[in-house]
DNA sequence: ATTGCGATGTAAGCAGTGTCAACACTGTGT
DNA sequence: ACACAGTGTTGACACTGCTTACATCGCAAT
């Protein structure tokens, strides 16, 4: 997945028939199909036999761990890139991957389901899933601890600051996945723009004393 | 499902089968088999045939539907109970709104997994359960209508508001439904405290004066 | 008690999936 | 040239679920 141009191996039959595998798998989530995403429904849209990807994933759930520890690394290296240019500005930098968590679930609505499957919240028994998910997290987790140590955030427990945070991007990109926001008169066709305004709510307001 | 104890109808063979039906899914949902909660496997647990719950439920989403709006009324009714005793202290109402939101999801993890499901977040089709859905968010916004007829809560857009808090308690209690938040050091048994100390920070910050 | 009708059981057909074994193709190394 | 390992195909089997048709059971009104 990571060189989507370069094909690294030419291939013997196929041509990389596991990233064809994944993006078939990607593409079927994305239409809203993960409740009958099979293994045999997967081959058929990548064109090839119902056996044919026995030999590289083991299992449904083995396919999707996959394709989610790639969507984390994704979303991660995207945070990585978005929090770049903001250097120092910690407070800034905190909104801005908080913003990025929203943002990507917009991009790639087919990895975001994937990775919000809830078999897939267990990754016991796929040790780089695991790693992609408690490295993706640790991105938001460093930027709180950045903004405390330089006096930006609240003197709340640390803990229970990144639970509150994290709780309001993992909600909001639920809420606006399942179109529920679309109640309040938010245009869930911008939600970047969204994700900016309810985002900077919770930071503001973090960043205000008490009355 | 509103009278547990008392049958209402004796019925005919089984003694209330829609009842004995939604209880063995909401089992079913309990122990994380949702993805395999089939009419069948209903069914079997409820000791009928595999044909019996079509007399009831045309399809299994018609059945989820059932228990859906079901659990929407109970949270709703225990929403308003809990709000009862705090007439008047309309910030203490919407913190203890945001804090039984939480709380459901833990006391009842079969009706809250069924809740969630994707295939039920589209209401179309289901009007018992779509009416159920949107009155029990009503009693959220009204509570921060409340605070803010009474300017409890900062001055910043009610819709935007509105949206933080709702994604702040969904995704907290996605977060403590996956297990995730115990990364962060909390005791997912004791869901009330978690949910009452980090929903504090969200109300204390947002009746917060600016900077 | 008899009869009607709703509730449930039984059986069968159809479709989708996972799995496996046997086979065929392709490129590589010798 | 040849064997070989990797890759994909084909066909078959078992299992599970959905759905419908028909048979059966039992309460309830007559």
């Amino acid at each position: 997945m990571e060189p989507p141009e370069t094909v690294s191996k030419p291939a013997y039959h196929h041509g990389n028939l596991p990233d064809a595998l994944c993006r078939a798998a990607v593409d079927l989530a994305q239409e809203g199909k993960l409740g009958s995403l099979s293994l045999r429904a997967v081959a058929r849209r990548a064109g090839v036999s119902a056996a044919a990807p026995y030999r590289h994933f083991a299992s449904r759930k083995a396919l999707l761990a996959t394709i989610a520890a790639d969507g984390y690394r994704m979303r991660t290296a995207a945070t990585h890139a978005a929090l770049l240019p903001l250097e120092g500005q910690y407070l800034e930098q905190f909104l801005e991957a908080g913003v990025q968590y929203v943002v990507f679930a917009h991009k790639h609505p087919g990895h975001y389901a994937i990775m919000s499957a809830p078999e897939i919240a267990d990754t016991s028994g796929y040790p780089d899933l695991h790693e992609a998910s408690v490295e993706s997290s640790l991105v938001l987790m460093q930027s709180i601890r950045n903004c405390q140590a330089n006096g930006l955030l609240a003197e709340a427990d640390a803990h229970e600051i990144a639970a509150a945070a994290w709780s309001s991007v993992h909600g909001l990109t639920a809420l606006i996945g399942s179109g529920q926001l679309a109640t309040l008169g938010f245009d869930l066709e911008a939600p970047e723009a969204v994700a900016r305004r309810v985002t900077r709510i919770l930071v503001s307001t973090l960043t205000a004393k008490p009355a």
